[in-house]
DNA sequence: ATAGAGTCGGAACGTGCGCCCCGTTTGTCT
DNA sequence: AGACAAACGGGGCGCACGTTCCGACTCTAT
């Protein structure tokens, strides 16, 4: 696939500052932040960038991938667990935590809820463990049927959509996320 | 405030085309859509738009204007109800059901999840009205306590952006607004 | 009919963005 | 050290959009 060719030193030291500005000016503002200024940040030129990823959506992936990765590995750690309830909600808590510190998440995330994205790759991995989860929360009782895994993404984005402008109103984070839970949890058990 | 200076008949002509055509665009694509298009759909030059409307932002108010004023007189005829809570979860849904019918109320009513907009004018009517079957809902022990008009904010947008994936990805219209109003019951109450 | 104010249309401007080009610089190999 | 390829950077292109400008064109009052 990739081609290991080796880099020159300062080609590999670019490439290492573009991807470090790029997580963090992403993480900050979401696709949405100028190419510029990850560039100017990296302190590098914007030539530089395109040298290293063919586009400003590469590198959006190419940054996020990693993150996704974690994501997917830690809801395969939660499978099989005693309360697959808990689990299950425990992993939904946290994956909206974590975008909720990360635009580049939340964006990623986001445009999971839509089918334009048919979740390949990294993000397949997530939505088949997260799907997994949902499953075992289901067959225990702790999530009323009828979900699956393509209600969760819309669910997802719902709820991040909701967790952000309730941050901006200076509401506690997390209330929503609850409400949301509640919903889906079959009336009378944890 | 608005001087009702006897415009020229052509100018009067060409201002309601301009709205009509915009009510209609907006409605197709929401604020996004190109002021050009607005323009052409009327046609007429974009001069003649911006010499009725200072902004693309005021045409946008102007048209959503008389939306939400009707919405929020619906919101009054169902106040004082016999069963406050089937008339607060009927406003609602029938809130998502327009705005899934019209990117441009859908706009306007996702913005108001941010606290940017101070809900003045006639956004304001639609929240306090709202208020008012809130309150009625839940002192008839039909919603939940401990929410507040900011919280209704923050769902609709949260719903809105659910259904709009829903519909996206082929899915029953009003199942996700099922399953919020369902979190936002009081467990063992209609 | 005619003057002139009001109106029109769409070319043009300013801005911001993704992306490309190419003269210049820098690392690496002999 | 010298030569060559690789990499750099930032100016510039193309595009889209909101907004403004201005010469041409009506409508209306006399």
């Amino acid at each position: 696939m990739t081609s290991d060719k080796p880099l020159r030193a300062d080609a590999r030291r670019n490439r290492a500052r573009v991807l470090e500005a790029a997580e963090a000016a992403f993480s900050d503002e979401g696709m949405m932040v100028p190419l510029d200024e990850i560039a100017r940040r990296a302190g590098v030129g914007a030539g530089t960038v395109y040298r290293h990823f063919p586009t400003k959506e590469a590198l959006f992936e190419a940054v996020i991938h990693d993150r996704l990765r974690q994501l997917a590995e830690d809801a395969r750690a939660l499978t099989d667990a005693e309360r697959p309830g808990e689990a299950f909600q425990r992993f939904l808590a946290q994956v909206i935590e974590q975008a909720m510190l990360n635009k580049a998440l939340c964006d990623a995330l986001e445009a999971a809820g839509s089918p334009a994205k048919p979740a390949d790759g990294v993000q397949g991995d997530i939505w088949d463990a997260f799907s997994v989860l949902l499953g075992e929360a289901q067959r225990a009782g702790a999530i009323r049927a009828g979900i699956d895994v393509v209600d969760l993404r819309v669910l997802l984005s719902g709820a991040l959509t909701m967790e952000r402008h309730a941050r901006d109103a200076d509401r506690p984070a997390g209330r929503m996320t609850e409400i949301l839970l509640d919903a889906l949890r079959e009336h009378g058990k944890s």
